[in-house]
DNA sequence: TGACATAGTGTCTTAAAGACATTATGTTTG
DNA sequence: CAAACATAATGTCTTTAAGACACTATGTCA
């Protein structure tokens, strides 16, 4: 067993699950495959790395991200790696899957190679032709979002910089898909400690609301808690 | 940008963090390499993905400790990629860290290339010359077990079969530094529904302890709240 | 100006963990 | 053999943070 190993390589690719809440809605960002395999077929926005310009594979995800979309995620971080023989016809395929989070925006439809970008709510999946195992991997996606949104404030990152608890809340609504007390929101904001109340109110149909904005230096909090599901 | 891109492929490679709690104390498997580089410090267990016997990942991570050891273990789950240009000196590398468990057993010392597997306490481990980023891995990895634990029972992994509460109390508090409240484990352990009374009992000093065994179908619980830190 | 809408607070209830005394049941020892 | 001791297991009160929901505050609009 000592000695050289000749052992064929598998792809290796880094694809990302970029979310955004607009309009009541969880959407994530595909394009439309230009090339094959799963050529007209839509995928998560990813490529391989390149050791010429990617420090690490964080760096590969926003590059791809930020040249599919002309922006970048306000929170990024690791998903998962999948892989096996069969989940690309090319041959064994390893995917790390990034999860990532923006503020709505329109697309800039940034053309790298006739691929078009897209906002697809999750819920309309089920009706497109994704490629590869990418809809699984939305789903797990989904999952983890929608835990650590019970454990933290993860989902500011959704919203633009100033914005009102009233939309915070919104937000994470959409996210667990269940209501949510007001109250118990406003206790987290304050335990956290990783918001300022800015000296702006914005009107929203009754009272002015408060706007807040994420401190600079700001660590996201994980409270001791799960919100009840 | 259209059509076939040359790309250098980065080193991916898969390593094992293995735990296990043996008096007292929190250990973790490394092996001695026999090769370049870093030849003769203490390492993680892994190496190259094999396309050929391997599945996947979590395959390569069970064969690599397998070689190493001759067991399996209890519990497997990803922990993270680490990667960069300068990890190893023989290029950009890219590793899939996972993260295990088992019972304290002692290592086959199974012979491969010349490898040497061994338990360390944690807290030797920076006495010891470590390859590559090994040392940060295993830190992260310590803290992943150590937040697991406060919401869910899974040291229960570094146990054998059949054990007592006082046992999965001794484990918990090592692993997370703090005393725990007897009262409060053996709440969630009825609560979880994921255990067996066992119609044995051991002595233990004092009066005689019951035997629990985790249930054949038992999916591991995730409370609600973590224990206090 | 009064109805309405949304923002924000007060406070009681509830769920699960922490603290710790008490009981249970074995082994060891005088 | 009984008393001392050790560890296991339970009872129960306190504490903490979330849920429920009524109530107050302050804006817009008819």
């Amino acid at each position: 067993m000592a000695g050289q190993e000749i052992i064929k390589k598998p792809l290796f690719t880094v694809d990302s699950v970029l979310f955004t809440v607009h309009e009541d809605t969880l959407k994530v960002l595909m394009v439309k495959r230009a090339q094959q395999p799963f050529q007209g077929a839509w995928g998560l926005p990813g490529g391989f790395i390149d050791i010429d310009l990617d420090q690490n594979t964080d760096m590969t995800a926003r590059r791809k991200l930020a040249d599919k979309t002309g922006f970048t995620p306000n929170y990024l971080e690791q998903l998962q790696v999948i892989s096996g023989p069969d989940r690309d016809p090319r041959g064994f395929s390893v995917t790390l899957a990034y999860f990532a989070l923006v503020a709505h925006q329109s697309v800039a439809s940034h053309i790298d190679s006739v691929e078009m970008a897209c906002w697809i709510p999750v819920s309309k999946l089920k009706e497109l032709t994704t490629a590869f195992d990418h809809r699984q991997i939305i789903e797990l996606s989904r999952q983890r979002l929608k835990q650590k949104t019970l454990y933290s404030l993860l989902p500011v990152f959704c919203l633009p910089q100033k914005f009102t608890i009233g939309q915070l809340m919104a937000v994470i609504e959409t996210i667990i898909e269940k209501p949510l007390q007001r109250k118990s929101l406003m206790r987290r904001i304050e335990a956290s400690e990783m918001f300022e109340i800015s000296n702006e109110k914005i009107s929203s149909g009754g009272r002015l609301a408060q706007l807040y904005s994420l401190k600079l230096d700001a660590n996201i909090v994980n409270f001791e808690r799960n919100l009840s599901i």
